[in-house]
DNA sequence: ACTTGGCACTCAACGGGCCTGAGTGCCAAG
DNA sequence: CTTGGCACTCAGGCCCGTTGAGTGCCAAGT
């Protein structure tokens, strides 16, 4: 079928433009692939692709490129995701398995996305918010002041100091700490709220106001907390391809990976879900990532995704199948690592 | 004298070029600058400076361009570090105010020092070893599993799981860590060894493993904290020059700012010394850095620095007196914040 | 002993003209 | 629907002359 030619084309030239990184002629496609028909034939099925966009010229007597709406068929219909071979795994398995605390997994999984995708890594720290309370210590600094610590069954700590209304001795601090615990220890942050509804209620008026703050200031750091921490590595990438990429300048690129926020939305988006998301080009909401694609995807320690997001950003034109294989594989691995610590 | 009218003529060159980005000659010098000579009369000094190798060409028919050398004699003898002006001052001090938290310090900092240089900031957390403890604390997790949450002056919180050797009750736990803190608290984290050496024996001989254990634990907290943490901010500045600066690819720059061991031994060299320190191109040690330029200080919650540093990496042509006017003003105010929070 | 104007020289950068070759679109025949 | 043939386009490389900024040197001036 005619039809079917047409994407085989379309494939080969997406496949051909991200591995010699020029624009591809009807000549050097029948060299490289068995199309068994030749170069004329070839001609007519890249100006209907042409036509209907999925491919355009540079200029007029140059060979074809891929846009960002073939890059979408591409990868939507035409590729299959590369799984790893088997020293990645292995090198995978080997980076990760000697890591001690959140922190360093963190730590050596972007690194290690980062070397396999030769781009820039980005992952997110696990959401406070959809893990659960392993312990809520309270220390008293004066009668006035009070350190709240928060610990998640994830490994992250979050504190915060609380300027109280008025005096709290130890008894009391003992007191409201063993309640708070016996409250809220192994539920999910997202519960929390409502499980401490109730507290200040059981408390003398005179030491409620102080019970209210501390209530006030957990309860900040669980929203404050959305704001969420996202670590980088491999931006030396992006100076790789040089003139080609990025349509010439990446400052508009590390401009928009500095601002984190846009990266947390990025993957906000996509709901922490398992599946692999790919986002391309045009598609991307920010500006500065317009010559970009994003590969993406959820993970968490419960092996289902969920918890938090990965990816990586790299140019439009990028190995998309090994890119998201090397996403998948290291999404997995990473939450078995979690799931395991 | 003609010696010194020399040290005018790279003075006016080192400015003109930080300025324009283009080889400066003869005659616009004598241009821009009340030289009080001829062209003829600069071009005899620019042959004798280029003779000292404090100049050099680019190629035969342009103009000068200050080297290395000549960058370190206008740094040494010929600037005096630019006072930033009211506005911006202000902004410091606005940008700086609103923060809560260590880590929002850190993060303001760093994005501040990256807006007012326009270059690359980095910022040192400020050292573990060098602040004092505030407070240890100690969540049982269960029977054998212990958190130790150290919390020092300086807001910094670090945590360790502890695997016992053996059980630990509710009350052991209270008494260790009443004894640890009323040895430890207010103490420099340096003296915290040698404070609680003799601890062990304190104890009865079934509970000593497990006190041991603990210690080691917190010991190593301190330890593994010389692996300190390094913020960057303005990456992006790094792609606006282009071309010229960084000898044309920004590449080995980038890499060498992901390596923050790198940045660190950078800081350390300095000893955290609160006097401004300037490395020039060659001058630094790390391969990556030859094109660039690095800008720093020490800083501290004490004012007169010694707890971490802080500076920015540029091209070797930058604007050093205002980059250290920059420089040194945000040290000062960050200490301030440090010390009043 | 410096300073300066004059002068010849060098050479990167720029632009124009030419050629080449890759690649295209179209068409008529198979 | 495929294919070979053919005319056409145009970026990129190359050669070359021009331009102009900038230099080094020298002889005259103060």
């Amino acid at each position: 079928m005619i039809e079917e030619r047409k994407l085989d084309v379309l494939r080969a030239i997406v496949e051909d433009y991200v591995d010699t990184h020029e624009p591809v002629g009807s000549k050097a496609l029948v060299e490289r692939h068995r199309l068994g028909v030749s170069p004329a034939t070839i001609r007519n099925d890249m100006a209907a692709l042409e036509d209907e966009g999925y491919i355009t010229q540079p200029h007029t007597s140059a060979g074809r490129v891929p846009t960002d709406k073939g890059y979408r068929l591409f990868v939507d219909k035409l590729s299959t995701v590369k799984p790893l071979s088997g020293p990645e795994r292995r090198a995978i398995e080997g980076f990760l398995a000697g890591a001690v605390g959140l922190d360093d997994v963190v730590n050596r999984t972007v690194r290690l996305l980062a070397q396999l995708t030769r781009q820039v890594a980005v992952v997110q720290y696990p959401s406070l918010t959809r893990s659960a309370v392993r312990h809520l210590e309270m220390v008293r600094l004066s009668d006035t002041r009070l350190m709240v610590v928060l610990i998640t069954d994830t490994g992250r700590v979050e504190q915060r100091v609380v300027e109280l209304p008025g005096v709290l001795g130890e008894d009391d601090v003992a007191d409201l700490r063993a309640r708070i615990n016996s409250l809220i220890t192994g539920h999910p942050l997202s519960e929390v709220p409502t499980l401490m509804a109730d507290l200040p209620e059981a408390f003398a008026p005179d030491v409620r106001p102080n019970v209210t703050a501390v209530l006030a200031t957990v309860l900040e750091t669980l929203v404050e907390q959305v704001d969420e921490r996202v670590v980088l590595a491999g931006t030396a990438n992006l100076a790789r391809g040089t003139a080609l990429d990025f349509a010439g300048s990446i400052r508009p690129v590390l401009e928009a990976l500095e601002e984190h926020v846009v990266l947390l939305r990025l993957f906000g988006e996509t709901g922490h879900q398992q599946a692999l998301h790919v986002s391309i080009g045009q598609e991307n909401p920010h500006e500065g990532l317009r010559t970009a694609s994003v590969v993406s995807t959820g993970y968490g320690a419960d092996g289902i995704g969920g918890l938090a997001s990965l990816g990586v950003v790299g140019p439009t034109r990028m190995d998309y199948p090994g890119t998201m294989g090397a996403v998948r594989a290291v999404a997995r691995y990473v939450g078995q690592v979690l799931a395991e610590g």
